[in-house]
DNA sequence: ATAAAAACTTTACGCGCGTTAAAAAGTTAA
DNA sequence: TTAACTTTTTAACGCGCGTAAAGTTTTTAT
């Protein structure tokens, strides 16, 4: 099979002049059948796709997308991920996919190079407090950027997210109902905004109720969620720090921390008769089933927050890039009842 | 602040000739420093950074690299995937980080999509069993790729992963020098060859040590190992289909589904005197310190691996993309006694 | 069959930068 | 100061493709 070097030379070979082909490769269904089932055929002996970086080059609107999200080791994002991958691709275009590890320096390097790629759009879930504003707001003058999970104020054409109060007041609203209202348990400075949302929400929810909200904060910093947990759940446990037989993690990152170190103090964890405590959280981590007890938590509608992130980004891209008012998405959670509370 | 439209308006601004502006952008260090010092401090004032489009177009060899695992979501490739990257910066190159995300036909996309990006080398850990191996062969033919985790015979220029036997052996001699031997737990058609090779080297091991070893083989397909060892593990369990108290999973996302049946069966899981059952694992999962009881198991020597594999691609880029002799690097496992087992 | 419309071909320029050759300017060493 | 280097400038071409204008062929409608 020959090499073919440029589009003129598998033009020639195909039979149709050079603008044309090129049009194909705009829009296949630009060119007359008999001329598209003329390049199909020569496409299929000889191998040829167009050089992304001309295509790139002269083309002011790139069919490339940015996803970037804070730490894609976390398996949340990384489900995530995979969905706006996925519907990506499926709109006919190309996403690249970059995560912050969790670094404020990565994350300003990816938005950085991220102009250079000239993407028609970014879906972008910045670190939250850690991120570095004035970067991000210079990033999204320049790029049709949708910001989604973290909300930052006012920055990126859009949001979209979950909305927090509605996963700590479910939480909150079915423990109180089958038992003692819980304590919260967090990091003592979160760097998402996500969770100071929760940590309000079950203020509020703790006061709506009738009751003292009792919030437990562990100290810890970066991503290490589980460990942090674990790490504040055996200090609070030998304390005897724990004012109610019940505890609600402000993610589930902690709770798997929190779980593993009741498990270790012999702490019994559910609803059961011969358990003494029970734990629920937030965000329906994939993992969340197969704790030990299975966690009882509010789920993201990862679906809908992923889907309505890719169509909002969508109509961003048609509508040129710009939106008359930015818009703040939000998706309620889905209780799921496990044994852990 | 002016925008910058390209090099040329650039140049100008800076007060210094376009080829030597190309020049320094090539390599900072082959200009005068006194031009150098003029070339920055323009760059301070004006923002100014090339058209990546444009300058890979032109360069035969870009600075690109990619990086393709077979599952994203799992964080074990999350992690290698965040050192491959790292290390791939450091060394000023642009990494692009792709999913197969368990599908063989999205390997094949993103094999097809990264020839387009012409990258200098490619570390591919590929799906395994379920890879497209014709595809992946006129890959790499086209591309310098090393393989790294999975091995397919004679493909890529190279292999670095760790040594399955080293890891099965050093459990099974641990279980059985201070306990029974153990079972081998496993999915039934694993996609990933490491299985094969655990399962191998665990009948050797077992052998010459005069035992007879046993294997459960549960059912199952896809990337969802915790579902498949959680379900595999009730069926045993309840056939009371284990015939010794010990079992060795495959790996440690079998074994977090292992565990969690185990507990919801009420079955004590550990080497002290109240526990039934020892449950050792491999791969040292980054939640395998968070499992109840936390997770005995080999560790792959993640460091190792994923730095040999950025260095033998740097050497491959070095030496034109071709090697004389296709070489294959494996890192022995180090035992990580936690509680399990 | 014929006019009008649609699609294609030819020709040519532009995108932003890499790269080269020859000429000019700057630097170093004696 | 002068010869020998080194670096920069000037000028020009090329990369692979998008795109526009003008002319030609094919299709569609009457």
């Amino acid at each position: 099979m020959t090499k073919i070097k440029n589009m003129e030379e598998f033009a020639a070979l195909s039979g149709i002049s050079r603008p044309t082909v090129s049009k194909y490769f705009h829009d296949p269904d630009s060119v007359r059948p008999t001329t598209r089932a003329r390049i199909e055929e020569a496409l299929e002996r000889f191998d040829y796709r167009p050089n992304i970086y001309a295509v790139n080059q002269n083309r002011k609107l790139t069919k490339n997308i940015g996803i970037v999200v804070p730490y894609l080791a976390d398996p949340f994002f990384a489900e995530i991920a995979r969905y706006l991958e996925q519907s990506c691709i499926a709109a006919g275009y190309r996403p690249s996919l970059f995560s912050s590890h969790g670094e404020q320096k990565l994350e300003n390097e990816i938005l950085d190079g991220l102009q250079s790629l000239k993407p028609a759009g970014v879906l972008l879930a910045p670190l939250g407090r850690t991120s570095d504003r004035s970067t991000i707001e210079k990033f999204c003058a320049n790029v049709p950027t949708i910001l989604f999970d973290s909300n930052l104020d006012g920055l990126g054409a859009a949001f979209v997210g979950s909305d927090n109060f509605s996963f700590v007041s479910q939480t909150v609203e079915y423990m109180t109902r089958t038992g003692e209202p819980p304590s919260f348990f967090e990091m003592r400075t979160p760097a998402n905004p996500n969770a100071n949302k929760r940590r309000k929400a079950y203020v509020d929810v703790m006061e709506r109720l009738g009751f003292e909200p009792h919030i437990i904060k562990v100290d810890g910093t970066g991503w290490a969620f589980e460990e942090i947990g674990h790490r504040g759940a055996l200090k609070v446990l030998q304390e005897r720090g724990l004012k109610t037989d019940s505890v609600l993690c402000s993610n589930d990152r902690l709770a798997i921390g929190f779980l593993a170190a009741c498990f270790e103090q012999g702490i019994r964890v559910g609803r059961k008769e011969d358990c003494s405590l029970r734990v629920a959280s937030n965000d329906d981590h994939p993992f969340a089933k197969f704790t030990c007890p299975s966690l009882t938590t509010a789920a993201h509608d990862y679906d809908n927050v992923a889907g309505r992130s890719v169509e909002t980004l969508f109509e961003l891209i048609e509508s040129g890039g710009k939106f008359s008012t930015r818009t703040e998405t939000l998706f309620p959670a889905r209780l799921v009842l496990r044994d852990s509370a």
